[in-house]
Parts: C-alpha cells; structure tokens; sequence
DNA sequence: TTAGGGCTTGTACCTTGGCGCAAGGTCAAG
DNA sequence: CTTGACCTTGCGCCAAGGTACAAGCCCTAA
C-alpha cells in the first residue's frame, strides 16, 4: 500500500499547525513537500505528519526552529546518524545550565532588591536611581 | 550650583549607550530630554546617567523595558513608591522562578534525549523522527 | 451556473531591543 | 569660507516565530 499523500490544509489539521504555518516551515526547509499535483497544490507525504510531531519535541527542548532544521538535515542524510545528534544535543544542556544559572543569579539579585523595596515605610527615601548609580548606599529603608 | 546640562551624545557617552539608544529610550519613555537648546538639541539633565544606569540594572533584573518604564512612572509619580515597586518585584520573582523550573524540565527531557542519542551504534536504527510521533518506541540502540 | 471551500502567490504585520543611514541644520576652529 | 563634528528628523532593517490578508486559481456540489 502506497503512503497516502496529503495537501497543505489536511497536513495542518493532522499535525495540530496551521495552514501558514506549514508554509512558513517550508521556507525555512523544515518540511519538504514530495511534489505538486495537477492543480498545483503542494502534496505531503503522511509521514510529514510525524515529522511535525517532531520539530514540536525539539522546540520543547529548546532547540529553535534554525536548530532543528539542522538536526533535520543531519537526519535526511546519514542514516542513524547518532553521534551529530548526540553532540547537539549535549551543546544545547549546556546552554541550559548556563541559562539556569543566569536565572538564578538574577533571582537572587531580586530578592535582595526585594527585601530592600518590601519594607513599604511611609518615610522610606530611599532613591532606586541614585541607587543604581551607586551614589547612593542601598537603603535599609528603616 | 546649577546641574549640568547634556547633549544626547554626551550623555550616551556617560552611560555607555549609544547615541540612538537614547533616542529609543526616550520614544519609550523611559528617559525625557529636559529641554531643547536655541539649536533644537536635546538637553538632558546629568543626573539622567543614574537613570540610565538604573535602566542597566533593571535590565539585568530581568524587567523589559516596557516594565522599566512602568516603574520609572511610578518612581517619578511618588516619591519613595516602594509599595508598587515590591510588587513588581514579587511578580518578577514568580516569572523567574516559573522560568527556573521550566528549564529544569527540559534539561530532563533533554537529559533522556541524550542518553539515547550518546548511543553512537554503526548499527543504530533508532529513527527519532517515529519515536517522535510515539509510533516507535525510544531506542535502546544497543 | 454559481457558491463554497481549498489552494496558490506575494506581501505586510506583530513583538523586543535596538542599529544604521540619508538629508539636512548648527556650530566652532582653521 | 570651508571642513568636521555634532545634532535633527524620518525612515528602513535585523532576528524569531509566526499571523493575516488580498487577488486569483481549482474543484465540487447544488
């Protein structure tokens, strides 16, 4: 039994995207239409649909859409092509851990930032600006 | 002493921005020129470097500058806000912990990813484009 | 035959945080 | 008087990840 083909609008609809977001895939070389029918409408192969499914994984990962369309091509080329996988996979933990220590930096900025602008006094004069500048000490506002 | 006055350039120059950053700012409204000199240029007050400097420090915070600016309202509208300025700060605290934990989750998932990826078989037919759709189970590739 | 739904293309728009260029006004020094 | 540095305005551009709309073609059913 031949793969069945599909057109843009069923493609969407089985893959939980939108018509122009298909489109806007294919520019960006993440999808292939197999070819064009006689009407001239794009035709897919069913198995698009999984490789929708896919790309939605690797946006869950963090990867971006020019992210993945490498990986895409790695796979198109090299069959079980595991290792080139494997390393991006292992670049893209590392920027996640740098990212959560960024995160983290940041949270614990804000909470000293915080405690400072929690202490809501009537006769707090303490300046966030004169601050920022360092002119100013960090107030204990009390 | 009066306080000095500065053109766009000179006060990009003190703050370390550039020229059309300032300019962007003040479309955003987070900084405004004190006044036009007899040659049309802007005229900025020294101490907008602070304000600048506090922008830098909000930024880092991780406050876009669409909240930067909300806060300088509230900074400039009453004096010593520190109320309004809390909360802020406790919503800021929320998104970044929300945001902590999400990339905790996906370094797990990527985590799993890479354990099966890592698995460089001359013989591995995994195919991660099937298992996306889950009709392939995850490989054990080995 | 006509209405509708689906498809085609090109193009513009959205957000965020700016950058960059052109055409012109202004000012001080040489 | 001219040159260069500085300023003015208005515009268009970049990435990312789409969304949206118009004008037109294609096909089918009533």
């Amino acid at each position: 039994m031949e793969q069945q083909s599909l057109t843009r609008g069923q493609l969407a609809k089985r893959s939980g995207k939108t018509f122009e977001t298909i489109r806007f895939y294919e520019e960006k070389g993440l999808i292939r239409h197999h070819y064009r029918d006689s009407s001239n409408y794009r035709r897919y192969r069913s198995s698009d649909s999984d490789r929708l499914a896919f790309i939605d994984q690797a946006k869950q990962l963090g990867f971006s859409l020019r992210e993945i369309g490498e990986i895409l091509e790695i796979h198109d080329r090299e069959a079980g092509a595991c290792k080139n996988l494997s390393q991006k996979a292992q670049l893209k933990l590392e920027e996640i851990e740098a990212q959560i220590k960024e995160l983290e930096e940041r949270r614990a900025l804000l909470q000293r930032f915080q405690n400072c602008a929690a202490l809501d006094l009537a006769d707090c004069d303490c300046d966030i600006i004169a601050q920022a500048s360092g002119k100013q000490a960090p107030c204990d506002c009390g």
